[in-house]
Order: structure tokens, then C-alpha cells, then sequence
DNA sequence: CTGTTAGCGCATTCAG
DNA sequence: CTGAATGCGCTAACAG
């Protein structure tokens, strides 16, 4: 039954077993061309006894199509990202395609190396959500003519095909919500600026500070890499000064942890003394005591225009000389418990 | 600079700019044979003026390797698989295998067709989390003689390698612990048993209930498909209960939202009024308030062990023969604030 | 040290 | 309707 050599059963072996030739067993398993009912049946049977699986490889690289779409993200350690890829593989797997994945840490260096074998395994298309999208990379790309969106953050001169979130309108909602409430000492914990969604998030809060006409107080605003460690550090600081923030903003669902830690560890009672929002959205926000107000994204939504928009380049290569495309997925401002106007009295922690 | 047409630069291209052969830039570019130091610097020259990006898939036909690993996970929205997918990414990246990422939903139509694709592309090997398990979807693996192990949860006879976590011992641990405490009444929400993995934590829970002589009452034990509403409607249904428990042990981290949101809108009190332990850590469970109680398992160790034994699989294939192994991994019971002796008084949430 | 050639598994002309 | 032949891009003999 099984073969004791691990060759691969190839069309060979089928058209063997059908007594007809490869061309016409191609034909019927792709159902293309002329070929009687009687040998199809033949040619199918023989298929299916031998077990046949047709190598996309061969295929592909005969068609120049890999069926292969690759997804480079940061990681998978983030919902942010895993919500993403999720989608993103679903709707691949309805189009037909393999989801080829792989993560870059938001290392420029493993990103060089992981972004050639992505074409190095000849990918019929690329969604990516670039490190540094500096001129160089993205000029690789472009040379290759592999279709590709950049996702979340953007690149170079927005050179490729983008889809990102509203990431400055967000912010300035959430810290103008804030501030609406009547807090004026807002703290702010973002991640590294020299991501542009970061950086976004950073200008809208700035944003709305100004125009409330509140003085940017740099102490308050708390910017650094992201690490486990991030938002404890930047909590700590916080909540140590002289004059300690009403409310904070955490620009990143990674920063939570850290901060309900640190909070819990002051015994900071949340939102009495401290108000509380975050950018992103996680399940356990709603049944947290008390719930905590966010920004929500929706990573179906990006997945779907970065899938579509991908899709359509695959398919409609003469277009390809279009101009990148820039979009924006829009946000909801939801409103828990974990926001409340500013504590009068002087911080109880200390 | 960029070639009009979208055609691939390929080995001949190189070949040409160099003066030299195809087989001379296969040499210089893969290290291999001999060549002299003159035309190696011509043709690296000439390869990086051209950009050139080998095409793995025709290498990878040539040398009936894909340089690909396929991971086949029930989702990306569980933590659960989440990190070990981030853990496998990185493992298989430091290997030289690019990941093939796709999700079944538990779905055994979908999961086939995966399947079907994943050995269509040619993988050199297969991490799978197996949705039934079933002799035919093993034998169809077995006969295209592909390195696959099962992980998570087990095959038909375990006629794979197999990596698991210690879900009985896990179980019956954490059971035990509550038993320890004073629980006679101990509420069991748990997800379909037909995955060996939940009915082994369902088979600890009743072990350790049955050892300690304590009655088995079936309505204390909810099983059920977990979806997002399970861990709700188990909770609901177990607080309504005309003698309720007074701990839960949630067999799955999905199934924690679910109970949170509903002992919420009870207002039941934890560990006071409910104690509380959960199958799987997850990073909130930290800093809740209170803190929960877990079962924690090292995503990171099946990971390795997984990918050790695949990777040792593909390049021993003279060891196939080999008969299957099966492994666990084991947990460690972190003890938080959400266990407590139970209460004393009649519940108050009624 | 180098070049020519065959063929991996497949789809696709092009003759029959 | 069918089959023989070609080549996708590459590496591995093999012969210089």
C-alpha cells in the first residue's frame, strides 16, 4: 500500500495508473481543456488510489504563482498582532492561499534577512508591518514588483500600499475625553516614536493638550521601547512625582500589564484617584474592577482592506502602476468605569 | 535600473553578468565545490548588482526540500496557542524554515483540506494540533511519509510523535488543592471532551473528587463547546444552582472571561464567597483583583521539545522507522489570592 | 577549477 | 479529444 521509497506520487504515477498521458491527467485534475467523461473517471480514480497530492511547488513555480501570501508582524506575544494575523489567515485560507508567517521582533536586522526569504520563497503577495520602512528596504521590495501593503505602521514617503489606524484622531479623543472630565495632568506612556503609529498617538495627545490650552509638562509624558518591563517603570515614575498625574494614558495594550501592576502595588485606587484609558482594546477590560475605558480598533476591519487590497494587486498586475493607496481604519471611544473626573484632594499613596 | 518586465532574475542572469556558467554561481553562492576567489567575487558582484533573490522553490524541488514547516493551530485568539506559535516561529527561523501558519476552527472538514494544502506545498515537516485525530487523517499523513508531530493533543493511537501537557496531573493537582482547602463542592467548567486534552483535565478533576471520597455530583460538572458565551452560561447556570459550589475550576483559559463577566453580575465575592483556579496562566491573572489562582504550563518547553523532534525527524529519516514517542510536559500550580477556604454561610448572591 | 546537461513535478503549447 | 515535448529556476552529476 504504501510505497517503501518516500518518493512523492507525481502525475507520472497517475498517468500510469490511468494508462494516459501527464498531459491529460493535468487537464482533468484542473479541469481545463477537452478529455472524455471515461477517462476522467480513470484519471480520477487512479488519483485517489494512489493518494495523490500535486505538488503547489512544482505547479507555481511553472505558473509563477506560489499560492503564498507572507505575513511579517512583530509578534505574536501582542492580541494587537495575533487578532490581526487571525484575520488575516482566515480570509487568505478563503482565497485560496497559503498564509506563509513570520515575526520580526522589531529587529531591522532579522526583518532584512526574513523579508528575503519571503521572496526567496517567491510569495505572491506581502503584508507587513514595517520595523523602519527606510528607503532602502522598501526599494527592495519595489524592485522585486511583489505585491505588498504595509499595515499598521507606514513606510518611507508611503511608497507602498498602506492601511493604518486612526492612530492621531484616537489619541486625541481619548486624552480630549480626559481632559473633558477636567483632568489637566494627563500622563502619557507610549511606545518608541520612531514607530509612526506611536509617534501618532504621542502628537494626538499632544494635540489635545494644547488646544485645551494645558501646559505640556514633559515629566508627564513617558516614552520608551516596550518591554514587560515598560509600563511598571513608567507607572512608578509617575506616581513618585512631586505632583502626580489624575489620569493616565497607556498608548499600548502591551503597556497595561505593567501599569495595573504598579498600580495595584501603590495601592492606587483606580478610578478614584487615578483615572485610566488605553489605546486598544483587550477582553479582560470589561470584566476588570473597575472596567477600563479604551480606544477599540477593529483588526477585522484592517485585515479585510489589507487582504482585498492585496488581492486585487495579485490579480490586476497591469494596474500596478497605480499610486500606493493610503487608508485609515476608523475607532470607537468606549467608556468604562475606569474613567471619572480628576480626585481633589491630594494622592493617598504616597 | 528595475527591469520593465516582472520577470524573476534568475541563476542565468547572474551567470551572464559574471561571464561565467550556472553552475559556477550555484557553487560560489551556495559555498559548495570548488571555485576560484576571482569569479567568486565576480559573481557576488554580480548577484548584488542584480538583486538577486534564489528562488527556494526551484532549489527546494531540485533538492525535494521546501525549507518549510507547517503549524497547524485550532486559532490564533487563544493565549494558549498564541505563544506557541510565537515560540515555534522563532525555533523554526533560527532552524532556517520558514513557518506555514494555518488554523483548522476545530473544524475536521476545513482541518482535511488544510491538510491537503499543507502537503501540497511540500512541507518538510508538520506541528499539529489535531482536531479529531481520526485513523484516516493519520493514515493519509502517515502515507505520504511526512515528519508530523502532534502536539497539544493526541492521535488516534498516538501513531505520532506526540507532545502534551500534563493535563490529567494538572488537573487532579489543582482539584486536590481545592480539596485541601475544605471544598466539598467544587463547580467544574470544562470544554468538549472529545479532545483528549479536555477530557483528561475532566478526568483529573474526577479522580481527585473520587479519592477524597467526595460525592460526584454531576450538576457541579458543566461541559461544554467553548465558545465565548461557555464560561458564562456554565457560571450562571452553577450560581443558580439551589446549593451552589463554593470553588470553580475553570479547565481553559477561554472559558475565563466568560465565568469573570458572570460572578461580576452576580456580585459574588471571590475568593470570599467563590474560590477560583484556572487550567493555563494568563498575564491578568497577576494583577486581577484578586489575584487567580493557576495551573501554568511552559508554552516555550513544548515548543522546543516539539520542534527538536521534528527537526530530528527530518534530518535522521533513516530513523523513521522509529516507533512513535509520546511526551509531557508539566505544570507548576501558582497559588494566588483567588483560593481560599470556602464560605461558611449560605451564599449571599442570591 | 569550470561548463554542459539532466531533471525535480507540473502546465502548456502544438501536432496529431 | 489526446500525447509528446518544452521549460519554470535550480543543483548535482559528469566531463572537461
Amino acid at each position: 500500500m504504501t510505497p517503501p521509497s518516500r518518493k512523492r506520487t507525481s502525475v507520472r504515477d497517475v498517468a500510469a495508473a490511468a494508462h494516459t498521458s501527464v498531459a491529460t491527467v493535468s487537464r482533468v485534475l484542473n479541469n481545463t481543456g477537452y478529455f472524455a467523461e471515461e477517462t476522467r473517471v480513470r484519471v480520477i480514480k487512479a488519483a485517489e488510489e494512489l493518494n495523490y497530492h500535486p505538488s503547489l511547488r512544482a505547479k507555481g513555480l511553472r505558473q509563477k504563482r506560489s499560492y503564498t501570501i507572507g505575513l511579517l508582524i512583530p509578534n505574536l506575544l501582542n492580541a494587537y498582532y495575533t487578532a490581526l494575523a487571525d484575520a488575516i489567515s482566515q480570509l487568505l485560507t478563503k482565497a485560496g492561499y497559503q498564509l506563509l508567517l513570520s515575526s520580526t521582533r522589531d529587529d531591522p536586522v532579522l526583518e532584512q534577512a526574513t523579508l528575503r526569504q519571503l521572496i526567496g520563497q517567491d510569495v505572491d503577495g506581502l503584508l507587513w508591518v514595517p520595523t523602519v520602512g527606510d528607503t532602502k528596504t522598501v526599494d527592495v521590495l519595489l524592485s522585486q514588483n511583489i505585491p505588498c501593503v504595509s499595515i499598521v505602521r507606514r513606510v518611507d514617503r508611503d511608497r507602498l500600499d498602506t492601511i493604518v489606524f486612526e492612530d492621531l484622531a484616537g489619541s486625541y479623543a481619548a486624552t480630549q475625553y480626559l481632559i473633558q472630565l477636567g483632568h489637566t495632568r494627563i500622563g502619557f506612556i507610549g511606545g518608541d516614536i520612531s514607530y509612526n503609529s506611536n509617534n501618532d498617538r504621542w502628537l494626538g495627545y499632544c494635540k489635545a493638550m494644547q488646544e485645551a490650552g494645558l501646559a505640556m509638562d514633559e515629566s508627564l509624558v513617558k516614552i520608551g521601547t516596550v518591554r514587560d518591563t515598560w509600563g511598571s517603570i513608567a507607572t512608578d515614575e509617575l506616581l513618585r512625582m512631586k505632583e502626580p498625574p489624575t489620569a493616565v494614558f497607556a498608548a499600548s495594550n502591551a503597556i497595561m500589564p505593567g501599569v495595573m501592576k504598579m498600580l495595584l502595588q501603590h495601592q492606587v485606587a483606580v478610578p478614584r484617584e487615578m483615572s485610566l484609558i488605553c489605546f486598544d482594546d483587550l477582553d479582560w477590560f470589561t470584566f476588570s474592577n473597575p472596567s477600563i475605558s479604551a480606544i477599540s480598533i477593529s483588526h477585522e476591519r484592517i485585515a479585510e482592506s489589507a487582504v482585498a487590497l492585496l488581492l486585487q494587486r495579485i490579480e490586476n498586475p497591469e494596474e500596478n502602476r497605480r499610486r500606493p493607496v493610503l487608508m485609515n481604519i476608523s475607532f470607537e471611544l468606549l467608556l468604562r468605569k475606569s474613567t471619572v473626573a480628576p480626585r481633589k484632594s491630594a494622592p493617598r499613596w504616597k
